[in-house]
DNA sequence: AACTAATATTTCGCATACGAAGTATTATAT
DNA sequence: ATATAATACTTCGTATGCGAAATATTAGTT
């Protein structure tokens, strides 16, 4: 009996997890951009600047998979990759000139979705999700030494 | 300021889903298995027998998506194909004899990893998390019609 | 019965997503 | 100063994961 709650709540993060991809990929569809895509773009729009790594980061990605990501923005010239002066290690991701403008389209786009997630949501609900999201986060994080 | 719980909300639900695959994929590393392709054999252990629909619902997946590893898994020896005699247009998918032990094998490591996630969890903190986990599946679920 | 619509699955093209290995550069140790 | 380790990123191989289109079969219409 054990599992049961374990199994259940799995199973409600993985249903969570693509109900709101498949809201992100039907909100962005219209600038042909993909979720993560559409994120960088917005982080980009905010920060100006992003360490490759700063960005696997923010968005819990493996460095290869932001690295393949900016790829395909720079392919369609929204961003461009700048070594760092400082330490050539480092590659700088930047707003490409070029598509400055949709730059705010982007911007607005992202905050007009995230602000519909709570909308019309009771400030009770609103504590709720926090509280069992942040519980659920603290349960998976600690386990790791026993016995 | 709208954005910013939904923005939060977003993350964690990224971040808490990263981090239980991550925990599938190291438990269930000695297999050899990926986290769908183990959950698929866990289910097949239960069932016996599931369409390949079944399979893409239970696991809120698309039938595309499940298709593909159940090619993987055929091809590892694991699972069979068999065509439905009654309506010939049904694929039921089967454990296959030669890997039998096995399907012991993966059924407990399963159910022991759903165990671990909720292991040494007070009562409250699964009623939180169960709490906000349906609250924020509401939430997302109902905004189809609107203005 | 012939035609059309619906259903179940597969195939295809593409974009994540990861870890391991590779490359380049910088930091550290001897 | 040179060898070694650490860091930042990219490349590679593989497995999801999706939607659209294709295929096969069954159900429903006329």
């Amino acid at each position: 009996m054990k599992h049961e709650k374990g199994s259940e709540i799995a199973s409600l993060i993985r249903e969570i997890n693509a109900t709101l991809n498949a809201q992100l990929r039907e909100a962005f569809k219209e600038n042909n951009l993909t979720p993560p895509q559409m994120m960088i773009m917005f982080m980009l729009s905010e920060e100006k600047k992003l360490k490759v790594s700063e960005i696997s980061t923010k968005m819990n990605l493996a460095n290869s998979t932001v690295s393949g990501i900016i790829d395909r923005l720079e392919k369609l010239g929204y961003v461009q990759r700048v070594r760092s002066e400082v330490d050539r290690r480092v590659v700088h991701v930047e707003p490409s000139k070029q598509a400055e403008e949709l730059h705010k389209l982007f911007h607005d786009t992202v905050t007009q979705f995230l602000g519909t997630i709570v909308e019309d949501a009771t400030d009770k609900q609103i504590t709720e999700v926090m509280t069992g999201l942040n519980t659920l986060q603290k349960l998976l994080n600690r386990e790791k030494q026993k016995d």
